[in-house]
DNA sequence: CTATGGCACGGATT
DNA sequence: AATCCGTGCCATAG
């Protein structure tokens, strides 16, 4: 029978109610958290923000410390230990929920934003005749901050006193610009650009157009099974697309890229998502340890107000119980607090150790790992570790966004794998060659396998990868 | 006949 | 308890 040790530095566990909300504020990612505390601290008097210091030799804002722990750091510190700390940010602004696992959080940059329709108008002027400039400066002007327009297009025609169509021609030559689908009216356009264009260059999944057009509510919902009903196939291979969307496409053209596909840098793609965990290198040093932010949304710091609590020993005899529970609230939601914070630097502490080559080297170097053992590592419960990790994004020192979620991926390692060996295959290998090259190199998995590895990074059986090959060789000639 | 995809089962994970 | 993942078996396309 175990014991459940009680961490030094923790706060005793104490009421449920404590415990249940500990919970759930660790499953927030940090601009949750924001709109949270935002809420909390206009309806509770008992609250306040107070000025957070600053370190004194490297003006990072602190939080309960007194010199941040990068300029605090033991000089024995050993490259593998991470240094991990609460990092206080208050600019985040608003956020993306695409898929649900890829929720991340965006800092508004107004200045790089305003680039765009210049930016995209610059691509597309030699394209234009001159009466159009003006219905292209209109969409571009009139765009969201996510690069969609949200105008009636109708609206833009009677304003320029010319036929609709005039204004749907505009906006085609305005979503086949970089970045594919701006000026789309609704997600659902753009994706449908950004499938086009792909489907140029490389192997896209065969329903993944139809069921944008037809299923698009029921792809939102994530009603996989009602929408491969509708569609007549299995419930599989809309899953299949949908991972295929949610990796390739992006509904929303002015937010930064996911995933592999990099189009060339734009000016105002500099304008980047706040993550709700940051990790670099100190100093910039291969060699040294990594530095782990974990972002949390206030400058300031977070407590009871002192004369709250003092100004209850003078409450009105009738406000005394009301005043005392909305003080307990305020308590509660500090400590509350200050436990997610703790959690999430145990948690970074561990995994970035454990994580380090894959941080560094990328997806190959992936070690995987269960949240369960993680768990039995920390001494805490499966779920707490799922709660933490789930909702989250982070940023690597190459600037990539990824969920937090990937750190517990189990395959990824032997996908890449995969996908180098048929990188360089110099002719299109079966799925049963292929399972002998990952033997070779270490992973053993079944047939079956590879095929579904293939399917999820959107590779082609051989017989169709061999046809291709033979196209392009044509192409050419023809 | 061979290479793949579909379905379903069981064990692991969440 | 619900979901995900790797696999085996079988059907089917080429």
């Amino acid at each position: 029978m175990l014991i459940r040790q009680v961490q030094s530095v923790d706060i005793r566990p104490t009421t449920t109610a404590h415990l249940a909300q500990t919970m759930s504020l660790l499953e927030l990612s940090a601009l949750e958290l924001q709109e949270k505390i935002e809420a909390e601290l206009s309806t509770n008097p008992a609250l306040e923000l107070i000025e957070g210091r600053f370190c004194p030799t490297c003006q990072r804002p602190l939080i309960d410390t007194l010199h941040c722990p990068i300029c605090s750091r033991p000089k024995t510190l050993s490259n593998e230990e991470p240094i991990v700390f609460i990092s206080p940010r208050e600019q985040i602004t608003s956020y993306a929920s695409w898929e649900d696992d890829q929720r991340i959080s965006f800092e508004e940059t107004s200045v790089e934003c305003e680039e765009l329709p210049t930016y995209v108008l610059r691509q597309i002027a030699s394209e234009l005749e001159e009466a159009d400039r003006e219905i292209a400066a209109h969409i571009l002007t009139s765009l969201d901050k996510d690069g969609l327009l949200r105008t009636p297009l109708i609206e833009i025609a009677l304003y320029h006193h010319v036929p609709l169509s005039r204004v749907e021609k505009v906006q085609k030559i305005i979503q086949y610009a970089d970045p594919l689908g701006v000026g789309s009216s609704d997600p659902r356009q753009a994706l449908l650009v950004q499938l086009d264009v792909l489907a140029q260059t490389r192997a896209i999944p065969p329903l993944a157009k139809r069921a944008i057009e037809e299923g698009w509510e029921l792809l939102l919902h994530h009603q996989y099974a009602e929408l491969a009903r509708n569609l007549g196939v299995a419930v599989t291979k809309i899953k299949e697309i949908a991972t295929f969307i949610g990796k390739n496409l992006n509904p929303y053209p002015a937010r930064a890229n996911w995933g592999e596909i990099h189009q060339p840098t734009a000016p105002y793609r500099e304008a980047y998502y706040t993550p709700d965990i940051l990790i670099s290198l100190l100093n910039g040093d291969e060699n040294a340890p990594l530095v782990v932010e974990i972002v949390f949304p206030m400058s300031g710091k977070l407590r009871v107000n002192p004369l709250f609590r003092e100004g209850l020993r003078e409450a009105p005899a009738e406000k005394l119980e009301q005043w005392q529970t909305v003080l307990e609230r305020a308590t509660l939601l500090v400590k509350c607090i200050q436990q997610r914070n703790h959690a999430i630097v145990r948690l970074m502490q561990v995994l970035v150790k454990r994580q380090r080559d894959f941080i560094l080297k990328g997806d190959a170097y992936l070690s995987p790992l269960t949240r369960a053992s993680l768990a039995q590592e920390l001494e805490v419960h499966e779920s707490t570790i799922s709660r933490a990790v789930s909702a989250k994004t982070v940023q690597l020192p190459s600037g990539k966004i990824i969920p937090l979620a990937k750190f517990f991926d189990r395959s990824l390692h032997i996908r890449t794998e995969l996908q180098a060996i048929i990188a360089n295959e110099s002719q299109p290998l079966t799925d049963m060659e292929l399972v002998e090259m990952l033997r070779a190199r270490g992973y053993q998995v079944a047939r079956r396998t590879v095929a579904k590895y293939r399917a999820m990074e959107g590779i082609l059986p051989a017989h169709v990868r061999s046809k291709m090959r033979n196209q392009k060789l044509t192409l050419p000639i023809v």
